[in-house]
DNA sequence: GAATTGGCGTTATATTATAACAGTACACTT
DNA sequence: AAGTGTACTGTTATAATATAACGCCAATTC
């Protein structure tokens, strides 16, 4: 079963759901957010946004390319680079820096840091909930005098469903 | 004042010390670790990590080719890279994967995820002590079924030289 | 000292990302 | 509706980062 609640739970490594739902979702949430601002998501950027919200796991820019020259959009570099940057200023992506690769956020409306897990097995990449996490890397920043402005973190290793899978 | 110990206390956003004495014992841990692993540290090897020593800031890849051509090395890409490569292997140095750079570890001898917290002011990195961090990070990934295999923990800010500076 | 291995030099190329400028569509004013 | 400015896109070129592939030499092993 498959709610717009859960579109939203990060639990992108469950792959057994109909994933449709998610990214209609999250372009509706994303025309809302764009209106309440006053940006515009132009056909490109929607695209963009759909070709990466369908792949679970992390789509680099060049792979994105060829799916943009498929659907008649120009498919040189600065395009989709263009749309990403766009995406990732209003929080709609983020990008996943130890893989040249992007994803889509899974709570765009709410500041949040950046912090993911991917499976090297299944190259699934989740949001991490981070209430509690934050307030630890603040501790620990913050009990040597550094003060955080901006997160990243990126955990590698097996998802639930891959480490059940290997037994 | 500067001793060992400090040598290896993650402090490099204190830039008043004698920054030559870190490098030295940074080198010296490193022939020892390296003899240990029956690894060679060779010339180009030991320059690259030396340089990179040298800076609290991290640096890229192309940023050390002219300095390997000044002392006499070939200074094309592959020569960096597998010097790179070697090093981050041994656990010598660590990648910053959101600046495509590279910083000296400060405690190579031991096992710990790669968290840093960076200066967007005087780009100066440092180590974060990371045994509470590694702990709420296992707890937050595990509790969704996630097994943590190696983290990379990236801290955008202010370190407190920079922030009393701008005071 | 022959064989094997590991490290380096070298050339070429792959991958990721941006600069710069021209044209076009849209939004806003009148 | 026409004019005007702005934001978006197309296009070409290039920068920045990283690796493949191959041959040579030096060190280690047998
Ligand atoms: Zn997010
Ligand atoms: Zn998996
Ligand atoms: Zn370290
Ligand atoms: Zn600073």
């Amino acid at each position: 079963m498959h709610t717009q609640a859960n579109a939203f739970n990060s639990d992108a490594f469950n792959t057994s759901h109909n994933h449709e739902h998610c990214v209609n979702a999250a372009l509706l949430s994303a025309k809302t957010l764009c209106r309440d601002r006053g940006q515009r998501l132009t056909p490109v950027r929607e695209l963009v946004l759909r070709l990466i919200w369908q792949s679970h796991q992390p789509l680099g820019a060049y792979e994105l390319l060829p799916q943009l020259a498929e659907a008649g959009f120009n498919s040189a570099p600065p395009t989709v680079y263009r749309a990403l940057d766009f995406l990732q200023e209003l929080g709609l992506i983020h990008r996943i820096a130890s893989m040249n690769a992007f994803i889509g956020c899974s709570h765009p409306d709410e500041a949040h840091p950046n912090a993911f897990m991917i499976c090297r097995e299944c190259k699934s990449a989740a949001e991490l909930d981070t209430a509690e996490l934050k307030s630890a890397l603040s501790a620990a920043a913050g009990a040597l005098g550094f003060q955080i402005e901006q997160e990243s973190v990126e955990l590698m290793g097996l998802c639930q469903h891959c480490r059940e899978a290997a037994k």
